[in-house]
DNA sequence: ACGGAACGGAACGGTTGCGTCTCGTCAGGG
DNA sequence: CCCTGACGAGACGCAACCGTTCCGTTCCGT
């Protein structure tokens, strides 16, 4: 027994696409149900259909997109894991609109407990249990000492590359992956 | 010749205060200048005495607290250095204010030319400045090797505690800058 | 083919914000 | 001691936004 129709799909997707650029063109702070309604072509009853409020929308949509973000390279040795993680990271910050995204995000959820946890939950977490299993194996082949600091090496792993990419702002060199690999590794080993 | 009375010290730095905690609390994209009046007690008009707009305040607000901030540890040793900007910088991210407010003006920069360029000169080109004379200090005393990457030691030096205090938000170990230290000193002599 | 529900669009009331303006008050330099 | 101008407070017009409600239309299951 179905309680009502369905929401059409193509409907929510584009509410959905909407959202996102709409998020990276304002950020959150200023982001607008009516800017996201006429972006996707869409009557603002139609997102009112779907959630309660701007909040709740934001919170869904994007726990609901960042879960698929996972990744965990698993080549064989800890230095191609490494950079395999690093290309990965690389390709997703390379999205435009992820880049503007991402920082904004972490910003609000400072001050936005929902949100906050939404991302905890849906993005570190996971991620970070997957990096982790990654250090974990190069311990079990002997390339890393069985006390490595793991919690620790996973900073190396992302702050880096975040931080040139998102605060620095100036576009590597073509073999700054290569190089960044080659010290990370070395700061594992530390 | 004044072409006018003086506006008052005390206003200024009432509202300078009050710009900051509003920042912190609602972030730049709700920001309202009726709210930091009504914090700072000051009317409206005294706020556009000084400011043509909203958005000049915040950014000469900003630049002019961040020049400030500038450290060069000279200690005599790279790993006193790298210690010593980890203590600043960790000391620099305690401020609850700070923590809040610079993830929220990076992301703001993305998409706000006129707030990137005064970040990007007040605070990103001397502080990169610094540091990199930090790292140059250590090739001169055979530390390092020379043709050491500076810049992407840089990405080292801030990355990984920025990313630590900032997106995974999780209080690290009481001798986590230690070891971030030796992990450090290591990937720059990698 | 029918009917119900979701659809795009638009208007609504209530709230908030920007930037301007006007009060009456207060301070400080000549 | 007086006069200029900054001051706190707040009202103003205008615009934007949230969330709701109403249209007339379109889609889809039955």
């Amino acid at each position: 027994m179905t309680v009502g129709k369905a929401l059409h799909d193509d409907v929510t997707d584009a509410i959905s696409a909407a959202f996102f650029e709409e998020l990276a063109a304002t950020g959150y702070g200023r982001l607008s149900v009516d800017a996201v309604a006429k972006r996707a072509g869409v009557g603002k009853a139609a997102i009112y259909r779907r959630w309660p409020s701007k909040q709740r929308m934001a919170v869904e949509l994007t726990s609901s997109v960042a879960v698929s973000a996972i990744d965990a390279p698993d080549t064989g040795s800890l230095r191609g894991d490494v950079r395999q993680f690093l290309a990965n990271a690389r390709a997703a910050l390379s999205h435009p609109l992820a880049l503007a995204i991402i920082p904004d995000l972490l910003a609000e959820a400072r001050r936005n407990v929902e949100l906050a946890e939404a991302l905890l939950s849906s993005v570190r977490d996971p991620r970070r249990a997957s990096s982790g299993d990654m250090v974990a194996r190069a311990i079990e082949r002997g390339e890393l000492p069985a006390d490595t600091d793991v919690e620790l090496c996973l900073d190396f792993l992302a702050g880096p590359l975040y931080w040139r990419l998102t605060a620095i702002n100036s576009e590597p060199a073509p073999d700054y992956l290569d190089r960044l690999t080659d010290k990370i590794v070395a700061a594992f080993r530390a």
